[in-house]
DNA sequence: GTATTTTTTCAGAAATTATCGAAAGAACGG
DNA sequence: CCGTTCTTTCGATAATTTCTGAAAAAATAC
């Protein structure tokens, strides 16, 4: 193997060890991760056992991952003729895997928190006491301020990508 | 006790376990969410055997959450004169909250992210194989949008409450 | 149909993370 | 000082999450 191919392969591994890691300080499955990093370097797409020979776990665990990644959107399977198994291909493109992320990590952190928030703020509405009325300022302000970030969440997750540089270099500049 | 006083003290508790159960959806350890819950929505700074009595958690456990929360900022310690104890208060401005929030997972997820692709990315920069030149491609443009969100976020985390509402106003204007 | 390959599931094992409880350490008052 | 109160640390234990490996199911070929 000439000494590119080795330097290649040595950076993809610390990028594969280091994304996993990553993924745990994030609310992400550190295998899920990696086979994600595994696939968003891959040229092209590749086979279960292939996942299992680079990362070395079993095939269940491959599989459950998998299939984790396909059903956030992350990941697509492809079929490649002549052959019978399932290869694997990851979403490339930054922005789109930004926008995946955000609507995924909507639905499972703001989404909840907000039916929280109203159940409680609701609840507490009618309360005459300074303490009922001050718990239900609290989670009217908290309830409000979620909605808010969903909203912005959505629009944000559903621009182009050029408009959302646009916005961004606005508020940078 | 009152009928409402009651009903406030179930919907406290409720917010307290929910909160609870959806610091777990982040990454944020479920004790140290509900004590945060709990200190949101007390009238005045409790103490460390308040906050054990309350969530019937062990002296060791409410501390070490307690002591987290202050490093995180989103918890004060009070002195009371005349008592020898500490007192804990949560901030509880929505938008403040946010901004520490916002910080500590930048401090968390996005620099670490940040410092394994400017890694890969230098690491990578002059392959001349194409399986090389791609990796090193897919680190640059990740490294970007990062470093992106990176200021973005910082950019956010210092505005002034009402100037993000303006500038939410108009983007889901 | 039957054989062969590939995918899926899942009970138990392993690893990780959170919690307890008790002992040690500080801070303060007298 | 010494006793008391409160804080902090930490090894042992419990709970939770992740992973394995093998068996079952599904898909395809012949």
């Amino acid at each position: 193997m000439s000494d590119e191919a080795q330097r290649l392969k040595q950076a993809r591994d610390e990028f594969v060890a280091q994304w996993g890691a990553m993924g745990s300080q994030w609310g992400i499955n550190r295998t899920m991760a990696q086979i994600h990093a595994l696939l968003m370097t891959a040229v092209e797409p590749i086979g279960t056992d292939d996942v299992m020979a680079e990362l070395e776990i079993s095939r269940g665990n491959a599989h459950t991952n998998l299939k984790e990644l396909v059903t956030w959107g992350l990941v697509r399977v492809v079929v490649k003729k002549g052959e019978r198994r399932e290869f694997f291909e990851a979403e490339k493109d930054v922005w789109k895997i930004f926008t995946i992320v955000t609507r995924e990590r909507k639905k499972r952190e703001i989404e909840p928190a907000l039916a929280v928030l109203s159940r409680c703020s609701e609840g507490s509405r009618e309360m005459t006491s300074a303490e009922g009325q001050a718990f239900h300022s609290q989670m009217q302000q908290l309830e409000e301020f979620v909605g808010f970030a969903s909203k912005v969440a959505d629009r944000v997750g559903s621009m182009k990508h050029g408009f959302a540089v646009q916005l961004a270099a606005k508020l940078l500049g």
